[in-house]
DNA sequence: AACGCTTACAACCGCCACGCA
DNA sequence: GTGCGTGGCGGTTGTAAGCGT
């Protein structure tokens, strides 16, 4: 017997809606999809400057005669319709913020976009795909060929230890900026350990070596800046030393213990760390409400990920040829000669720290809300 | 001019977190 | 405590425009 193809229908939305889990937000057959018209831009546009969202968005398209799913609605308003978006033309500047917040927190999108006034999550995303990934990849690609058109793979010859070394050189750069970042944020990537290219045990002596060695090796590894003026840059060799301590004792590491640090480090600095990332945090917060746990909320995800290394990554470091290319990517970005210090020294312009969190002094936390709240009134 | 390829970006999809009943 | 509706977000796809041959 042949079924109706209401019955059909019926039955294939009941099955979605038991099997699959959940309903789909609006009924697919009937909402239209692909680009908008302006038409369709012109009554949202019209609707929501004057009444606002409502509060509900999946009811806000009936209301307004829109066939179109509700997110829909709320995507073409966020991203192409509210007040002061700026479309296009990134600037040289904000290039960097978004590759420097993009080493420092990957690709939390919303979030980096929060630190960009007028630009919104997909815009700052498609970017990245489309332009800056490629800028990164394009160099790694390079490097990759430089290495790999090496004469020997002999190990012992001495042109592969060579480039070897320069290799372990940047990735021992980059692991003592990470060090030494940790201070000032500890919920980024260079705190999260899972996230950390792998590396080998020879590796890891080396970088423990040359922090413990002395603090002038940290500064001819361009990491300490003896500049007047710059104390944000300078720490301690305590501070350095107990930072090599803490990423050691992995088992022992805790939330407390780190902020407890941070707060002795800004005592003395006026890098007040913690501040900025709940700032950052709220200001993430496109409802505009103040979230006091938020800054918790990666603390726990943190040490969920630091047991889950402990119990699964903490053994067998391996070099792995495509993430020591990716550190030579960002290390040859921006044309620095063989320094991971190009994204500091850009932003010690504007804020004299190597924290890109910290450097967020271009955090305008009054024009970024002015902007969420155009976006969800 | 026609075709194919690449690029840029708008839009969609699906998952997750949160608030509320 | 639980389930549901909704918003938020990151990843992915679709497509138009641009470009080279």
């Amino acid at each position: 017997m042949r079924q109706s193809s209401l019955d059909i229908h019926f039955l294939e939305e009941r099955r979605t809606r038991c099997k699959m889990g959940r309903a789909p937000c609006c009924d697919k057959a009937n909402v239209k999809k692909g680009p908008w018209s302006p038409e369709e831009d012109a009554t949202l546009k019209a609707y929501i400057e004057e009444y606002g969202t409502g509060g509900n968005w999946i009811a806000l398209p009936q209301k307004i005669g829109l066939k179109r799913c509700g997110k829909s609605c709320r995507l073409r308003w966020l991203n192409y319709l509210r007040p002061n978006i700026k479309h296009g033309g990134f600037s040289e500047e904000e290039d960097n913020i978004i590759c420097s917040l993009y080493i420092s927190i990957g690709s939390r999108w919303s979030i980096i976009a929060a630190q960009l006034p007028g630009r919104t999550d997909n815009d700052i995303k498609n970017y990245w795909n489309t332009r800056l990934k490629k800028k990164l990849l394009g160099r790694r690609k390079q490097s990759n060929t430089n290495r790999l058109s090496s004469p020997s793979e002999d190990p012992t010859d001495s042109n592969v230890s060579d480039s070897n070394a320069l290799s372990n050189s940047t990735i021992e750069r980059l692991q003592l900026h990470m060090q030494l970042q940790s201070f000032q944020n500890p919920f980024s990537f260079y705190n999260n350990p899972s996230l950390w290219p792998k590396l080998h045990s020879l590796q890891e002596q080396m970088i423990l070596q040359s922090l413990n060695a002395s603090p002038n090796s940290l500064m001819q590894h361009g990491l300490l800046s003896p500049q007047a003026g710059h104390e944000q840059q300078v720490y301690s060799y305590e501070q350095a030393t107990a930072s090599v301590t803490l990423q050691q004792d992995y088992g022992k590491i805790n939330n407390t213990k780190i902020v407890e640090l941070d707060n002795s480090s800004n005592e003395n600095n006026n890098s007040h760390y913690t501040n900025t990332l709940v700032d950052s945090t709220i200001v993430s917060t496109r409802d505009g409400v103040e979230q006091s746990n938020a800054a918790v909320q990666p603390a726990s995800s943190f040490q969920a990920e630091l047991d889950d290394f402990l119990e699964n990554k903490a053994v067998g470091f391996i070099p792995q040829e495509d993430q020591m290319a990716e550190f030579d990517s960002f290390k040859e970005m921006n044309g620095s000669k063989d320094s991971l210090s190009w994204w500091i020294s850009n932003f010690d312009t504007k804020s004299a720290s190597s924290n890109s969190w910290d450097s967020i002094s271009f955090i305008q936390s009054e024009g970024i809300f002015q902007d969420y709240e155009l976006g969800y009134q």
